[in-house]
DNA sequence: TGACAAACCGCATATATCTGCGTATTCTCT
DNA sequence: AGAGAATACGCAGATATATGCGGTTTGTCA
């Protein structure tokens, strides 16, 4: 697929969507929830193993557009459950997924009123 | 399959003698090793989901033939895995195995020469 | 515009444990 | 011996993340 720099492919676009229906920036969640929030928007049966999202979420990372961190062993412990590995939107992240999603037309209402500011 | 009292189903046979196998009483081992312990022996493809296998581990405990703990989260953690519970024969597992065994004409020759004791 | 290369996609599998569900087996009691 | 109850079996899926691999797509350069 040879990539273009700074462009947001389909799949980014969405995790990136969902990250802000979640919270938008600073609020964290993990790679399995964005699954199962992807999965009712798309038509669902995409991402059955889950390793592309997992690897869109590590080029986000990579591309500045998330920040990462594991989530305390303990915590998961207690809930016995594996451990996540916790994201959150930065600010260039938001930036660029609302340019994205206005080039693209499909900027949420909500959030394309009040303009680049969440 | 309503079950007679202190009678080990070849499942649960498998086990005891994988966990004989892994180094007897006191040592410790997980269900995902016992899985593939015994998917050696057998003839493969069997606990593919490996439900049978931790229902099995769990009904074993409840005999009084194995003990379990959980794995310390930050061991795990280190070496990026899933938690695992920690299982270990207990003196009653190792004889209730050797007993079986005895009666099953499948000790292995080792441990029959030395009679009850390892 | 066509060829090439880079990178993404989806599937499978690894790591670990556990539960739900329908089917199959087995023990016991009449 | 036959019926009924109890329980085990195997499949599937939930919870989470990650990598390998073959096939496909896409950007760029000639």
């Amino acid at each position: 697929m040879r990539r273009k720099q700074d462009v947001l492919i389909p799949i980014e676009l969405s995790i990136l969507e969902a990250a802000m229906r979640l919270g938008g920036e600073g609020v964290e969640f993990h790679g399995f929830q964005i699954a199962k929030e992807i999965k009712e928007q798309r038509e669902a049966r995409l991402l059955t193993g889950h390793g592309t999202l997992y690897r869109a979420l590590g080029r986000l990372e990579q591309q500045g557009h998330l920040r990462s961190r594991w989530e305390d062993p303990m915590v998961a412990a207690e809930h016995s459950r594996p451990r996540r590995r916790l994201y959150e939107l930065t600010a260039p992240g938001v930036a660029a997924y609302l340019a994205a999603a206005a080039t693209a037309e499909t900027l949420p209402p909500v959030w394309r009123a009040r303009g680049a500011s969440i």
